[in-house]
DNA sequence: CATCCAGTATATA
DNA sequence: TATATACTGGATG
């Protein structure tokens, strides 16, 4: 996925995007296992790098190729679901998706599974703030996370 | 204000 | 089995 942050890395399975990578340092290629790409992986392809581009423009994209989240645990699954559901330009506290999956405990947890989420920009990680509102992590690098906040017009102290 | 602690799901050693 | 996390709210000094 060619982007003018670099090359974003997608990776699709036969139910749809399966995981996506943030450029390393910028490989300009377009590396990819050996063989045929199919064509319906192709479509969702293209869908997957405008809404790609879209949001790193600052805009929301208007569609979504099918995300394949299959991979994680029933427990990661149900964070990620939530994730999904924070609009564009708010945030969310790693408690708050705690509290909404019905264990307002496992907010460190919860943590846990961002941190294991495949599919980061698409699946909005980077909208969950600590409760003090400060950063938290991210698993693709703090100024990857300021970066997309910024672009959404949120503040954060 | 600085620490510590329990509670939680996973990964790693 | 133990430790360390992308946490949080309460207790303690």
């Amino acid at each position: 996925v060619p982007t003018p942050q670099g090359v974003f890395r997608a990776t699709y399975s036969a139910a749809g995007l399966a995981a996506l990578e943030f450029p390393p340092k910028g490989f300009a290629a377009s590396p990819r296992a050996g063989g045929v790409i199919p064509l319906q992986v192709r479509q969702w392809h293209r869908i997957t790098c405008a809404a790609v581009t879209a949001v790193l423009a600052g805009r929301v994209p208007t569609r979504l190729p099918p995300l394949d989240l299959a991979g994680g645990t029933a427990f990661q699954q149900s964070i990620w679901r939530v994730l999904r559901r924070i609009p564009a330009g708010r945030t969310r506290s790693y408690g708050e998706i705690a509290k909404a999956i019905g264990k307002p405990n496992a907010s460190r947890a919860v943590g846990g599974a961002c941190g294991a989420n495949p599919i980061p920009i698409l699946v909005p990680c980077h909208r969950v703030l600590a409760a003090n509102g400060k950063l938290g992590g991210f698993s693709g690098g703090l100024d990857w996370k300021r970066t997309l906040l910024a672009r959404e017009g949120v503040r954060w102290s």
